[in-house]
Order: structure tokens, then sequence, then C-alpha cells
DNA sequence: AACTGACTTGAACACCGTTCACTTGGTCAC
DNA sequence: GTGACCAAGTGAACGGTGTTCAAGTCAGTT
């Protein structure tokens, strides 16, 4: 049986888990796939391209993963505004330290691919079925990705787990809510 | 004249500034040093420590620019706090897009250097100047940092010279001033 | 004149991403 | 069956990377 992208795709993600990003290069990928190096390209042109595809699956985990809330979550339809905000930040900081060096593979994609788009449009509908007009949404969901970015890069890139986890969420959350109390007075101003 | 250890910054962030982050190899800073890349090792102990000095020196710069305000500013201690959080935002997102890959270079060193320490410290001061508990201050300087520094990291990754200067510096004013908003309901409420 | 220590060389090492002519193995039409 | 086709992989090379280190150079001190 034949390699698949898919396959490859899935073995970068492990090695990514066990090694790090430093560490997965295509010779060593190659190895855990039991090919030669020169034979990832027939399934990606470059490198380049598989990292792309490996931080579009990483956000892609931001849209499915379970609720990070209570049991029972209300539907995200009725959810208010900040609390649907909260969960879709608290979904891509998770997605992110899921995986060892997950926020410098996501925050380094060329171009932004498909599942970065659709969770940014998921930001800005949010924002929009809660009064903001096209460009105050757009700034809101801007301002939340951002700071999201910048803190989950700067968290594990210090080998954060010096700090116990449940504080790090109780720091992120307190900061996230500073995020969001400015996106209501400047942008909502409700 | 021997080679210094400051020469060897300065050749790096010229051919930084040059030709970028993926260009400045030890053999091609070698070359503009007329020098080979063996005796670059007499000066830093690792192409990673070279790196680490380069981005201090880049946030060297957020401390010691002039302010961004019109031409008579008044003394920084008499500001406003959200004028002087403004300005050292405004300070730390201009140093970094000053030189090409700016961003990408301070978001990765390993420890935080002597002039992030210090940037950080005035972050801090300004809050606490402003009324601000220790805890509330650096929850306030660590939202600040992760914003602009996750903010100028997509905007320089993104060719973003497409769009104006001025349209981008209005952006990120925009989105500073949402953050800023919320620091002051959340951390000073007043 | 001998020595010392800062500084540089030159060559090598192990690794990297990438290319490409060539082989393999399976699937299809005839 | 047999030949053609084609996806998939090989093996070897290319130019490049960061890094090490014995050996060399050379200004300044003794």
């Amino acid at each position: 049986m034949p390699l698949r992208q898919a396959d490859v795709l899935q073995g970068a993600l492990e090695l990514l888990d066990e090694d790090g990003l430093d560490e997965l290069t295509t010779r060593r990928l190659a190895q855990r796939l039991g090919v030669r190096a020169g034979a990832l390209y027939w399934h990606y042109p470059s490198k380049a391209a598989l990292l792309d595809a490996l931080a579009d699956r990483i956000i892609g985990e931001m849209l499915t993963q379970p609720p990070t809330g209570g049991p029972d979550t209300a539907p995200a339809t009725e959810q208010a505004w900040p609390d649907r905000l909260r969960e879709l930040a608290t979904r891509a900081r998770a997605a992110m330290l899921a995986h060892r060096d997950g926020a410098r593979l996501v925050v380094s994609f060329t171009a932004p691919p498909p599942n970065a788009v659709a969770y940014f449009g998921a930001l800005i509908g949010t924002l929009r079925s809660a009064g903001a007009d096209a460009p105050a949404a757009h700034l809101g969901a801007d301002v939340v990705t951002s700071f999201v970015n910048g803190y989950t890069l700067e968290e594990q890139a210090r080998q954060a787990a010096l700090i116990p986890q449940d504080q790090r969420d109780a720091t992120f959350r307190l900061e996230l809510d500073i995020v969001i109390a400015g996106i209501r007075t400047q942008l909502l101003h409700d």
C-alpha cells in the first residue's frame, strides 16, 4: 500500500509532537514513513507546503474541538457573544498548546490556509451577530487573534511547564477578558 | 584592527536589513566582515546567541526612539497613562517594523534579554503609577505585549506594504485602543 | 629575542532541502 | 497473456547550513 498525502501529514504531526519542529526534517520524516526523503516530494512540492498543511490541520482543531466549558454548554447560536468569543479564543490556544511548537508553526504559514480563514470568519460572525458592523467586527476579530497568537507563542516558547496548567489557564482567561471588555466598550458600547 | 563583538553585531544587523533573516548565515556574515565563518565563534558562542543579541538590540530601540507623537510631547512622567502606554506600544511596533523580519526575530529569542526586561518594566511602571497593584500591572503589561507582538508579527509576515502605511498605523492605533480600554475597565476601573 | 594571548584560518563533519534519471509494481486494454 | 501506462519510490548527487578545532598569524609585553 503506497503512501498517501494524508499519511505524510499524519507522520509529520506525530514527529512534531514527539521531537519538535527543529527535528522535523525531511529525512527523519521519510525514515518514520519507511521511505526515502525524495519520495516526500511526490506528495508535497516542498517542505514549506507540508508545514503549511500541518499548520492548517492544527488550526482545524480549533473548529472541531469539544467545547471547553462545563458539561452541557448551550448551543453556539444561543451563547452570549462574550462567551462565544471566549470559547473560540480558548480553543485556538488549546489547539496550539496541544502540539509541540504548535504556536510557532501556526504563526509561520505563508498564506492564510482554509481553516484559518474559517476560524477568522467564526470570530467575525460572532461579533456581527452581536451588533458590530463589518469594519468593527474585523477589528475585533483581529485584536483577539493577535492577542491569542502573541500570548500563546510566548507561553509555549518559555517552556511554561514550570507554572501549573490551571494557573496559566486562569491568567489567559483574565487577560482575554481584558480584550473582550475593550471590544465591548470600543466596538459595541453596550 | 581586529574584529570586535560590536562589529559582528553591526554587520549582522545590516545584513538582516538588506537580505532578511533567512539570508543571514554565518558564511555570508563572515564574508561581509572580511573574515571566515569560523572566526565568528570567537565573538559569539553560537549563531543563536548572536541572534539573541540582535533581538535585544532591536528591542533596545523601543526604549531610545524619539517620541512618536507631535513635535513637543509632554515629559513621560506627566503623560496620562493611556498616552504613555500608547507610546510604548507604538515604539515597540515601530522598532520591529524598522528591520526586515524584525518581529520574527524579536519573538524568537530564547531567554528574555536585558532590554526586553527593561521594556516590560516600563509598561509595568506606567500601570503601577496609574494605580494598578502589582498583579494587575503585570497582567496589563502582558496583554499589551502579547497583542503588539502578535499584531506586528502578522503585519510583517504578510508583506503588508500593499496597504498604505498610514492606514496600517491607524488600524494598529484602533486595535491598541481596544486593549487599552479593556485595561481601564478591568484593571483600573476609572 | 622570546613569549603570550587575542584572533583568524582552512579544512573537515554531520546535517539540511531539493532535484532527477532511473527502477519498481500494479492496473488496464487488447 | 502481453504490452503499455503510470503512480510511487530509489539512490545519488548538489549546494548549502551551523559548528569544531588544530594550526597559524601577529601585535604587544617582558
